[in-house]
Parts: structure tokens; C-alpha cells; sequence
RNA sequence: GGAGAGAUGGCAGAGUGGUUGAAUGCACCGCACUCGAAAUGCGGCAUAGGGGCAACUCUAUCGGGGGUUCGAAUCCCUCUCUCUCCGCCA
């Protein structure tokens, strides 16, 4: 969220910058007319509380002098006020709301660096900050050659029966799954794996959030007001409490409305969750396989870090998410989003592209953004530097899918089907799952 | 779910209607003393917004919101959270 008064003073550069975000019709003139009517009314009224409180005093020290008379002439005098002063309140209260419901629905500005665009077909591929495509190459997987023609992952003999859509349709509806023996003990394998590499090799604390969250938490990382309907609600008594449709909700609320001191930064959590999006507006995409669906395990890495640190932060994020992947030996891309596909509250974003041979096509599995100060500012979380005295600044925010779980057994079983329908384990997942090299096998 | 207690500055902890933005202690910063340190003494030490070149000044804030009053940390209502006891329960 942007501070009003940040505006007023880079007005040009704001309405320049906001330009290149799809969707946004509002100008800093629209923001700064809302903001000058603020201010006046902010100054009539405290112009009336310095009086009535002159006058306040101005009694107290009459009534302590016994000087009744003198008392009684004053409060004569303040209660001209008592109608002012009240709706003075009322139109302040009503135009900071104003102000506010304006502000938190411009999204994030964008680096210099992010591409210019309308859609995913406008993402560049990213080789890294030196760009260097042939160090990448080094790095990633290359496609898996298959014999034979690839099974998208539903059709894959090993699916069959344990990767069940029926019967989740009659206990849920469509995108929902079952996962049953081994599909589900692969699912549960790769979910342990991630948590693992992140808490043991890239200094990520481990995490069990809440899975239900308040309408505060959601305002926060942007999902409020915005984006209401991609969400699922639940009744709590007078109000609601929202199913987190990312971990990054309650991660990186950890530390709203608080201070925390520089030495404690940078803040690094992880958690496999469950996530759930209600998929409004998605109707008909992906409606066959586990591609996409109502709810599916992922695991989120969050950082809170110090402005300086944020965007070295991001990359080294990105490393830990393309670890995932190269341990699994799972071939994948990595794309600078463009300003037409990025998120409300990131400042960059990078998507890591997984090979789905079966489609052949690379598919989305992870997301890693760097958010600046926009979440901070939303939670008011701030940071106070070391040294001499100085205030308390915001923090800089990143999440980062390391990665979606679901996505990832999808990528698993199309990367290491055999043609016999069986599929192979990767060597990174065999301790996880009993020794077992491969599942589905015809026994 | 029932009954009760509570929420004050970085921390601890006073303060039940009137010059209280808030005593005191600790912590922290500066100065003095000291060769240095400790101890001691003196001073400083909340946040946000407005005005002013500045000194400074005005407004708001004692968990959140609303109310009573000329005036609220203090009284009333309400919400949230914490603690104790009872009940229920994985």
C-alpha cells in the first residue's frame, strides 16, 4: 500500500509507474483531491479541540480557585463546540476510510527490470542475474528422452485407481482428488523432502500456521479487498475466518504490527500446507488431472528482510526454490513475469516452469516475489536498525513456493513414467518412501 | 460454554475525572568525576499528523471501537486478547 504523502511528493514518477500495471485507472491527482479534502478537515477540527482544550484548562483552574462564576461563563463559552467537534470526527474518521479504501487497491509498482506486457506470452526467461544461459544449463535437468509417447500424469498406469477424481467428485465435486497407496505416499514423500532442504540447507524455520484466517491477515498480503473471491469463508461467530489459500498469509503476518530489532532480520519460515482457492473465473481451464484444484499442499517459504537485503534476498530464494528441482532431476524454466502477469503486490516476480512431458509443455510450479515495503506498510511491520538512534522502518517482504506439492507428484510421474505404466523414483525420495525405487509396477 | 481478573512508554510498575504524555525503578544515550572502568551525580530518552528556516508550537494516542463530560488513562457500553477456576473435548 502506498503512503499518501510519498505520492504527493513523486507524483510523476507514480502516475508513470502505475500506468504500466494493467487495470488501474486511478491517478495521483484522484488520490491527492481525496487527500487536500483530508487535510482540511483535519485542521478545522484541531483548530476546535486547541480551543475547546485552552478553555477546558481554563476551568479546571477556575474550579480550583472556587471561582464558580468564572467556571460557569467558560463552560458557556466550550459549548459552542459540542456540535463541531463530534462532526468533525465523524468527517475525519469517514475521509481517512476514504483515503484508505482508494489506496489499498493500487497494486504494486514494478522494478525497472520487469518486463512490459500483457500476458504470459510476454514472460522473459530468466538465466540468472549474470545472464548467463550456459551456466543455467549446467545447472537444470535436461528433458527427460523417452522410447515411447508420454501419458499425461491421470493417464500414467500408476495413477490408475490412486489417483482418484470420481470419487472426490462424489464426496466434493469437481477439482477435488483422492490420493490413495503410493500415489499418496509420493505426494506425502515430496512434501517431506522440500521441508527438509529448506530447514537443513537453506535456513528456513520450520512452520505449522493456522490454516484459518481473520479478514486482517488477508488485508495484509493483499488477498483483501481485492481478490475476496477467490477465496473460501467460513462463519466464526459474528464475523468470518478465511481457508488460507497460501501459507504466505500466515507467515508473513507473523510479524505484522510489530518491531523487531535488525539483528533478528533476515526472518526465514517455511510450512507445507494445505491451500485453498475457490478457482472463480478459472471455470473450464485444467479441468482434467490434479493441475488444478481446490485445495493442494504447498510448500511456502516466506523471508522478511532489511530494504537493503530484499532483492539479493529474492534471488537467493529463487535458488532455494530451482534446488527442489534439480535434486528431483526435473527439467524447468525460469521467467521474469511481466507487468501483465504479475501479482497485485509484487515488485518481481520470478515463476519457475516445470517440463511436463505428458502435456508437453511447461507448467507453473513455483512463484517467488519480492514485495518491497507494500506488505509492510498494509501490516504496518517494521524493523528498528542498529546503531544510533533511529525510527523504526518497514520491512521488505518475499514468499516463494518451494514448491507446490501437487504440482510437483504431477511432474514426478510424467518426468518418470515407464511404458509399462509403472513410475521411477527419484533417488532424492527413496529414503521417504521405505527404499522403494518405483511405484505402480506391474508386480 | 459458565464465573472472575486483567491489558499503561523498550521492560517492570504507579496512577479512579482537571494544567498527566503520564510518578518511580530498570535498560538505553549524553555530560561530569576517573589514567580507564565501576560506582555516583546531572541531563536526555514514545509514536503519528499539522504549522514554522529554526527555537518551537498545535492535535491525536495509556489494547481496539463507541459513549458520558467543559474536561477521560481514570466513568459507561462493546470488541479483541491474556490469566485463573469450572464444564466439555482431540
Amino acid at each position: 500500500m502506498f503512503d499518501i504523502k510519498w505520492i504527493r511528493a513523486n507524483a510523476e514518477a507514480f502516475d508513470a509507474a502505475v500506468s504500466r500495471r494493467k487495470g488501474v485507472s486511478l491517478r495521483s491527482s484522484d488520490l491527492l483531491a481525496i487527500d487536500d479534502r483530508r487535510r482540511d478537515i483535519i485542521s478545522r477540527l484541531n483548530e476546535a479541540q486547541e480551543k475547546r482544550n485552552a478553555l477546558s484548562k481554563q476551568i479546571g483552574q477556575a474550579k480550583a480557585a472556587k471561582d464558580e462564576a468564572r467556571a460557569q461563563a467558560l463552560m458557556a463559552e466550550v459549548a459552542q463546540l459540542k456540535e463541531s467537534i463530534p462532526q468533525g470526527e465523524a468527517e475525519e474518521r469517514a475521509i481517512e476510510h476514504e483515503l484508505r479504501n482508494a489506496l489499498s487497491v493500487i497494486p504494486n509498482l514494478v522494478f525497472d527490470d520487469v518486463p512490459s506486457g500483457t500476458d504470459e506470452s510476454d514472460n522473459e526467461e530468466y538465466f540468472g542475474r549474470n545472464g548467463s544461459a550456459a551456466t543455467a544449463a549446467k545447472v537444470r535437468p535436461s528433458k527427460p528422452a523417452f522410447t515411447f509417447s508420454p501419458k499425461e500424469h491421470y493417464e500414467v498406469g500408476a495413477a490408475a485407481g490412486d489417483m482418484d477424481f470420481e470419487l472426490a467428485a462424489k464426496l466434493s465435486g469437481s477439482r477435488f482428488v483422492v490420493l490413495k497407496g503410493q500415489v499418496a505416499r509420493l505426494e506425502r514423500a515430496l512434501g517431506q523432502f522440500m521441508l527438509d532442504l529448506h530447514t537443513t540447507e537453506h535456513g528456513y524455520t520450520e512452520v505449522q500456521p493456522p490454516l484459518l484466517v481473520k479478514d486482517e491477515a488477508l488485508f495484509g498480503t493483499n488477498q483483501l479487498p481485492k481478490f475476496e473471491e477467490d477465496l473460501f469463508f467460513t462463519p466464526h461467530g459474528e464475523a468470518r475466518l478465511a481457508l488460507i489459500p497460501t501459507a504466505e498469509v500466515p507467515l508473513t503476518n507473523f510479524v505484522r504490527e510489530t518491531i523487531v530489532s535488525e539483528e533478528e532480520l533476515p526472518l526465514r519460515y517455511t510450512a507445507l500446507t494445505p491451500c485453498f482457492r475457490s478457482e472463480a473465473g478459472s471455470a473450464g481451464r485444467d479441468t482434467r488431472g490434479m493441475l488444478r484444484q481446490h485445495q493442494f499442499n504447498k510448500v511456502e517459504m516466506v523471508s522478511i528482510t532489511t530494504p537493503e537485503t530484499s532483492v539479493d534476498e529474492h534471488e537467493r530464494m529463487l535458488g532455494c526454490a530451482e534446488a527442489v528441482l534439480q535434486k528431483l532431476g526435473l527439467h524447468y524454466r525460469v521467467m521474469n513475469l511481466c507487468t501483465g502477469d504479475i501479482g497485485f503486490g509484487a515488485k518481481k516476480t520470478y515463476d519457475l516452469e516445470v517440463w511436463l512431458p505428458g502435456q508437453d509443455t511447461y507448467r507453473e510450479i513455483s512463484s517467488v516475489s519480492v514485495c518491497g515495503d507494500f506488505q509492510a506498510r498494509r501490516m504496518d511491520a517494521r524493523y528498528r536498525p542498529v546503531g544510533e538512534k533511529q525510527a523504526p522502518r518497514f520491512v521488505h517482504t518475499l514468499n516463494g513456493s518451494g514448491t507446490a506439492v501437487g504440482r510437483c507428484l504431477i511432474a514426478v510421474m510424467e518426468n518418470y513414467q515407464q511404458e509399462d505404466g509403472s513410475v521411477l523414483v527419484p533417488d532424492v525420495l527413496q529414503s521417504y518412501m521405505g527404499g522403494l525405487t518405483s511405484i505402480g509396477g506391474r508386480a
